[in-house]
DNA sequence: GTTACAGTACTAACTGGTCGGTATTAAATA
DNA sequence: TATTTAATACCGACCAGTTAGTACTGTAAC
């Protein structure tokens, strides 16, 4: 084997994934990628093709990291307790606990980035990003529905918007921690999040 | 033609906030800008000495369009019921409206879009950006205040993270509507932040 | 006569992308 | 075991198009 190039894609990908948070994907030149990397051009689109095909990778690796999260994240609340309720909110807590130890900067979604940048023109980004929020929905909409059964709720509860509700104020927790700024937006409103939950399923 | 300047520059504001909301302003060209105004490069540059000039007068007209909102739909909200917590939740109904009638590709924030390009790097545009949302924050925080003399809680509620709830459901919600894609995020989940408020405030 | 444009023709810097060549290494071969 | 081969990984100069911004002339309205 020749030096491994999987190491230097890698890379490529990790910075450019950094740098399109922090500040966009078209905002941020091929130049400025590779002087971080430590590479030149040449290598740059020995990799990848053009620029475009970096943004699909990103996106890629992007969603394979969230589907790791987001099934990492259960199993562990669901080994943690029995009860459906206190499962979601382990989930909700470790989501929570991995946000802060991030840095400001680092905070923030690719998705939302690169929509607000592309409008997702590409169909192919376009798709791998809806299954992606789409498998997380349903996941946290299944464990919603469980808790129902638990503990029927007073007030009339949809498990999907419900779910839908907690990515709503994950990615807006992003924009609020760079606009007000604050620097514990994600802890402050899932936190709000929590205590949603908490109150619609709290027993009369 | 209008000799009056101000329409030529309102019509570059609008236009260039449009093209920013919806594909960012990094990526929006001042030729795109432009020719879908119908000007050319020199009068642009007469009206605006460079795009940051633009960035930050479209920051100002955002910033002056979401604070009318604001206190336009509270005085409304408050002169169709006695009741804050009716009111409150009439405020985030006329949000909701406001925003039914826009298309998809209009929908988002000014703000987001700028703060994921540029991490809202000049001082300027980040004093007016956070003081515009505080304005927002405080009004609703005051609101819910009144609600809680009214409604005593039986949980403990933080007026101040609630009110910022509101804005973080609607960020979040902006963004919803791009990568599910959701046309009416907006409406789901500002119904979800109502019924949030309802369920926090309902009397035993 | 000043203001508010249209129009044309630049430039300088930047940006994505190309291309010919080089270095590294595994494996085939002698 | 030494040498060739071939593929991969990488370099860096260069190119073509784009972008922000300039400079200037002309002109229509108030």
């Amino acid at each position: 084997m020749p030096r491994d190039g999987n190491i230097t894609r890698d890379k490529i990908l990790t910075t450019s994934m950094d740098l399109a948070i922090s500040q966009g994907h078209v905002a941020t030149p091929i130049d400025e990628i590779i002087a971080q990397v430590g590479i030149t051009k040449g290598t740059f689109f020995y990799h990848f093709p053009s620029k475009k095909h970096l943004a699909i990778a990103m996106i890629e690796k992007f969603s394979a990291s969230k589907l790791d999260t987001l099934h990492d994240y259960f199993t562990k609340a669901n080994k943690l307790s029995n009860d459906p309720l206190q499962q979601l909110l382990i989930f909700v807590g470790l989501i929570q606990e991995q946000h802060a130890k991030l840095e400001q900067e680092e905070i923030g979604c690719l998705y939302a980035s690169y929509c607000y940048e592309n409008q997702l023109v590409d169909k192919d980004i376009e798709a791998m990003v809806s299954s992606t929020m789409k498998e997380w929905k349903d996941n946290i909409s299944g464990k919603i529905k469980e808790i129902m059964a638990v503990y029927p709720p007073t007030t009339e509860v949809d498990s999907d918007k419900l779910a839908g509700m907690f990515l709503t104020t994950l990615e807006g927790a992003y924009i609020m921690a760079r606009i007000m700024p604050e620097a514990d937006a994600v802890e402050t409103y899932l936190e709000q999040y929590k205590s949603y939950l908490a109150v619609l399923f709290k027993q009369a």
